[in-house]
DNA sequence: ATGGCGAATGCAATTCGA
């Protein structure tokens, strides 16, 4: 089975490159995220008529996740609430980032996590409040559910520091200060793997590249999109990798996809 | 250090992303 992590940046602006990715890549499972639409105009039709069901959770103009599979997932789960409660979950359902589902006994968790904005800002103090709440759902999720786990999607997060082009100077950077790596450290700490370091060790792997300054083409970018496993599926799992391609092509993503093969 | 680009909204210029 193939399972991809993708964002989009806005599902109607890239459909035509998702549908080709799609029908070049032996895909059975999709998440997507920042597709950037409410749900009533979602563009779930052609998609459909590839052979995906389509389970989507967005918004207007901002974030937005989905996810496309083959198979017909079951016990679909939006927002941190259902498994938290409303009380724990608090603002953090206001923006859509958070959808799951259980396909071939996996729970798929998709997830885009917050961008931050700069260290020591509102948006900043938003970012690891949500990731404390979501190590929170993660949890509750693992004990309820017996089944073993992948969590995917932008964590807009780099672990490492082979995970950026040019490190230095980072710690105090957006997607790379200590308490951002700590508050995903601590999220990773019920049991999840990092499926793209358990084929690849050495850096200069990005997923990520900004679209100013020739970003891409200097290969200028970050490893910020990952693939997570819980223990006996990583063992299991023969490839993890990024596909660079869709971000050569005009008017693509600022990310590539990354795939999983289980 | 700054700005660079791209999308959405909504129709010009602003906000947001990472």
């Amino acid at each position: 089975m193939k399972v991809a992590t993708w964002n989009v940046n806005s599902i109607r602006t890239r459909q035509e490159i998702v549908l080709n990715w799609l029908k070049e890549n032996d895909i059975d499972v999709l998440c997507l995220q920042e597709t950037k639409v409410i749900d009533e105009l979602f563009p779930s039709l052609p998609f459909q008529e590839l052979g995906y069901h389509t389970y989507i959770f967005g918004q207007k103009a901002y974030n937005g996740v989905a996810i496309f599979s083959k198979q017909e997932m079951t016990d679909i789960l939006t927002g941190f609430s259902p498994i938290i409660g409303a009380e724990k979950t608090g603002i953090f359902d206001e923006q859509k980032r958070v959808i799951s589902g259980v396909i071939n006994g996996i729970r798929i968790v998709n997830l885009y996590v917050p961008n931050g904005s700069s260290v020591g800002s509102e948006k900043y103090e938003y970012k690891l409040k949500w990731l404390a709440v979501l190590a929170e759902y993660l949890q509750l999720l693992r004990e309820k559910t017996p089944t073993e786990m992948l969590i995917c999607g932008d964590i807009n997060i780099a672990l490492e520091d082979i995970d950026i082009y040019n490190p230095k100077d980072k710690s105090n950077h957006i997607m790379s200060s200590f308490k951002e790596r700590e508050s995903l450290t601590k999220v990773l700490e019920i049991g999840l793997k990092d499926a793209f370091r358990k084929f690849t060790t050495e850096g200069g792997h990005f997923s990520w590249w900004d679209y100013r300054a020739g970003g891409f083409s200097r290969n200028r970018g970050w490893r910020i999109d990952h693939c997570y496993l819980t223990e006996k599926l990583y063992e299991k799992t023969v490839n993890c990798y990024i596909d660079p391609e869709p971000r050569k092509l005009p008017q693509p993503s600022d990310h590539a996809p990354v795939i999983m093969e289980l």
